[in-house]
DNA sequence: GCGATCACG
DNA sequence: ACGTACGTGATCGCT
């Protein structure tokens, strides 16, 4: 598109500002210090600034409705009537919108009797007249009438960043007519919101249908005779003049008496000084800084924060009844807040803040009663570790509201830190330092004695997790992600946190018996290896282990890695047969990371008072929305070999005569796939439960039944099937089935002709990725793909993989959360004693009592299963025993 | 502190 | 012709 010299740019204030109000409504405190709301003039300014930046417009301006009373009401008295009231916390709001304007330099008019729908038709004529490019931005449909090949018509969307653009072209898609038949339908149809009632019994799809045959409502007339009796015509007989009113009312003038002309839109300079004092009178922080590029508080100092610090005689000093939400923080000295010692807390109650080192403190009233009723709404940063630390001093949080850190996680996880510094200065609030600059790192890591050090730093946190609420709550609004946070990462940090606290059971004499015999084992192995290359070494070392194999014993080199020669099992592999010591060095790796990071890992990380072990799933990690799990890592306990699954012996229920259950989604990425490209013979497959590798082996190996699927050609679709969900290419297959490039380029050809569904999905979702910078996954959580249009090939190739991944893998996360806040729920209903212990991403790991054991394999496979709709079934598989290893 | 390796989905 | 499958965490040796 040549880009166009002039630009008329008409807003429909009134309109605007109404979808504003609602698009923010309830999120968060939208007030300034006069207790002023401010919500619907935020969002007013975000829309502004995008469209602003969209059209870059040489000329603006925003019309407004002048009153009550207009022509229109004049001529039907009842236009408009019974609509609810503007809510007076948006009508106040109004002044200040115009305020805004005027700082911007963007004129702002009314015109009595007219409404700002006139004054808008009436400029955009005189517009496309002097030959601009016209674009009208309204919340109203109605306006779609003044499309032309001039005029665009956006009308702002739910979310406030999109509009949706109305050009002749889009108005004849969405209804099949041209612009000036809106008003015909709207004569015909009527219009609840704006009270005229058209023809009865006449609708928008009627509408459509006699407009697509006789054009217009003079032209249904003046064929009236012609058409065949029926209800509808007698109607239409009966209610010819309300037709013709109502087409009238729905015309929006374009010969309205104005007193301003094109020249008077010209848009000024934005005026500085202006806009500064607006942002500060209405206490709009991150524009502020946007302004300045400074921070509003940055005169500040940390010690300004006004704090009274607690011991018992103070505490009737907190207001035992907040009138706002409280903001909490609660620190804990170290990593593992499952063991760490406490540090202290902070509170910001109605603008006053609290705090101690004795965190023993909090079991008083009224902070007991602060922190546990579910009345009391509390803001936090990381609610999962605010809850495990209270649950240490027998409190039960029950009502979170804001957590900083999740919301941080959900709007963006490419920058994700787990540090409060860190992601408050990210979101502009930078006056709190990260935990490094505070406490120093490493050995000079130190937790300040001076109290007036310390609580500057933690009554900062709870600063900014005060501050940063309503930002953060309408970016997440925007996003249209309220829900993901809502509904489900919030409750799952709870429920997360009530597994990690549940821990598993170790069986500790099993994993020491499995020590001594590996021990045996490894001794025995070393030394025949020793023997092998004709003297000792270190077989840990890749570098010393590549020198015996590759100068001394001279065997070939297959791959190489930066930093020398690589020994990786698939390079062992090859070498296999060419001398006995490789043989020994496999099953020396095999043995000794058993031994190392499962048996003597795993050994260090139980806790003495129970014997378990209490991982900590970290939420706000992966940049798909992936659970991960540390200290100990639970979910890559070994399964594929038989040697490594016996770890799985030593995990056990923790009362005896329970059993270990296990709960696993069936192919559900394949599944999740099936379902969002939509292609059916991929839903075919699943829809009768067919074994889906094999299927997919028929398709591209062109097989007529089942029983010509050999393992070996199963195994190879298996891949295929892999690799699809991974964004496949033809080397990665090739080497992982270890065929040429050229058969497995023949395989995905095959494949994507056979799943056709599949493949516009996979070019849907990379150009989705391309316009829009990021993709999302079925419960709109996203991921941000800044690599897309790089312009190097790999780089750009590995953002593609990850559009194509990302979506699949994401929302199969996101599936088994919402099975797990479901399952929580129903055992808390049912008062079952069955614990739910481990997630491992597509598998629920329980303990259960064996008199409910029946009960539960029926509840389980219930939950799962109906988690979430999909145009596929999903399918649970269910297996229990006494240890993890016989849960299979 | 980083790369190589290998455990999992 | 590019260089190569998606997402993680723990351990080791070596700088």
């Amino acid at each position: 598109m040549t880009k166009q010299e002039n630009t008329l740019l008409l807003v429909d204030g009134n309109s605007v500002a109404f979808r504003a109000f609602f698009a923010l409504q309830n999120v968060g405190s939208f007030t300034n210090h006069d207790g002023l709301h401010t919500n619907a003039v935020y969002v007013f300014k975000k829309i502004l600034d995008n469209i602003l930046k969209k059209y870059s417009p040489t000329n603006v301006l925003v019309a407004f409705d002048a009153g009550k009373t207009t022509f229109r009401t004049k001529k039907y008295s009842d236009y408009k009537a019974g609509r609810a009231k503007t809510p007076g916390e948006l009508s106040e709001q109004l002044p200040y919108v115009r305020k805004l304007l005027a700082a911007y330099g963007i004129k702002d008019y009314e015109l009595a009797d007219y409404e700002a729908d006139d004054i808008i038709g009436t400029l955009s004529r005189q517009g496309e007249a002097k030959g601009y490019r016209v674009v009208v931005v309204t919340g109203d449909r109605d306006l779609t009438q003044l499309t032309t090949d001039q005029t665009t018509v956006s009308v702002t969307q739910k979310g406030f960043s999109e509009v949706e653009e109305y050009t002749p072209a889009h108005v004849q898609e969405k209804y099949g007519l041209v612009p000036r038949q809106i008003i015909d339908m709207k004569g015909l149809a009527g219009d609840n919101s704006d009270n005229y009632p058209g023809v009865t019994k006449v609708g928008e799809k009627t509408a459509i249908k006699l407009l697509k045959k006789y054009d217009s409502v003079e032209g249904v007339y003046e064929h009236i005779d012609d058409m065949k009796q029926s209800k509808m015509k007698e109607h239409l007989i009966e209610d010819k003049d309300t037709a013709f009113l109502c087409k009238d009312l729905a015309t929006i003038k374009t010969d309205a008496p104005l007193t301003l002309g094109l020249e008077d839109t010209k848009r000024q300079e934005l005026n500085e000084t202006k806009l500064r004092s607006f942002y500060e009178e209405l206490d709009f922080k991150s524009f502020l800084k946007e302004l300045t590029g400074e921070d509003p508080d940055a005169t500040k100092k940390f010690n300004e924060i006004e704090i009274t610090l607690l011991d018992e005689s103070q505490l009737k000093k907190v207001p035992a009844a907040p009138k706002g939400p409280v903001a909490f923080y609660l620190e804990i000295d170290g990593k593992n807040y499952h063991s760490a010692p406490f540090i202290g807390f902070v509170l910001k109650i109605d603008g006053q803040y609290f705090g101690a080192r004795d965190v023993q403190l909090l079991k008083e009233e009224p902070l007991k009663q602060i922190l546990t009723d579910p009345k009391i709404k509390m803001d936090v940063f990381d609610s999962k570790r605010t809850f495990v630390g209270l649950n240490r001093l027998g409190l039960e949080m029950t009502a979170v509201d804001f957590d900083l850190l999740l919301v941080s996680y959900l709007l963006n996880n490419t920058e994700n830190s787990d540090d409060l510094g860190e992601l408050a200065g990210l979101h502009g609030f930078d006056q709190v330092k990260t935990d490094e600059q505070f406490y120093g790192k490493g050995a000079k890591r130190e937790i300040p004695s001076d109290d007036k050090k310390l609580f500057a730093h933690l009554s900062h946190k709870a600063a900014a997790i005060a501050d940063l609420k309503s930002q953060l709550f309408a970016e997440l609004k925007d996003n249209q992600q309220q829900d993901l946070y809502d509904e489900m990462e919030l409750p799952l940090a709870l429920v997360l946190a009530k597994m990690e606290i549940a821990g598993i059971t170790v069986d500790t004499d099993r994993l020491e018996q499995m020590q001594s015999e590996f021990k045996e084992r490894l001794a025995q192995v070393k030394q025949e290896i020793f023997n092998e290359a004709g003297e000792e070494f270190n077989i840990n070392s890749p570098k010393q282990l590549g020198h015996i194999l590759f100068e001394k014993l001279e065997l070939p080199v297959i791959k190489k890695t930066k930093t020398g020669y690589s020994t990786a099992v698939s390079v062992l592999e090859k070498l296999r047969g060419m001398s006995p010591i490789v043989d020994n060095i496999l099953v020396y790796r095999q043995i000794s990371k058993l031994q190392s990071t499962y048996i003597e890992g795993l050994l260090k990380v139980v806790f003495d008072k129970d014997q378990k072990v209490h991982t900590r799933y970290t939420q706000t990690l992966t940049a798909t929305g992936r659970l991960s799990s540390v200290d100990p890592n639970l979910q890559n306990i070994p399964v594929r070999l038989e040697e490594g699954r016996k770890i799985r012996q030593a995990f056990v229920p923790s009362h005896p005569g329970w059993q270990i259950f296990s709960a696993d989604y069936s192919q559900i990425e394949l599944r999740v796939l099936a379902h969002i490209s939509g292609d059916e013979h991929m839903q075919e497959a699943f829809k009768s439960d067919r074994d889906i590798h094999a299927n997919t082996a028929m398709q591209i190996f062109g097989l007529d039944s089942e029983d010509e699927v050999t393992p070996n050609i199963r195994r190879q679709a298996k891949a295929v099937n892999f690799g699809i969900v991974y964004g496949i290419s033809d080397y990665g297959l090739s080497q992982n089935i270890g065929i040429t490039r050229k058969q497995a380029k023949k395989f995905i050809d095959t494949y994507f002709e056979k799943f056709p569904g599949v493949k516009k999905y996979m070019d849907d979702i990379v150009s989705h990725a391309r316009e829009e910078g990021f993709v999302e996954t079925i419960f709109h959580r996203r991921r941000y793909l800044p690599d897309i249009k790089h312009k190097n090939y790999n780089v750009r190739s590995f953002a593609e993989r990850t559009a194509m991944n990302s979506p699949i893998q994401g929302s199969a996360a996101d599936i088994i959360k919402v099975a797990m806040i479901n399952m929580d729920k129903k055992l808390a209903e049912k008062k079952m004693k069955t614990k739910m212990l481990l997630q491992v991403h597509d598998e629920l790991i329980f303990e259960v009592p064996n008199e409910e054991l029946k009960e539960f394999e029926d509840l389980v496979k219930n939950v799962m299963d109906s988690a979430v709709d999909l145009n596929v079934p999903l399918k649970v598989e269910c297996a229990h025993g006494k240890t993890w290893f016989n849960a299979k």
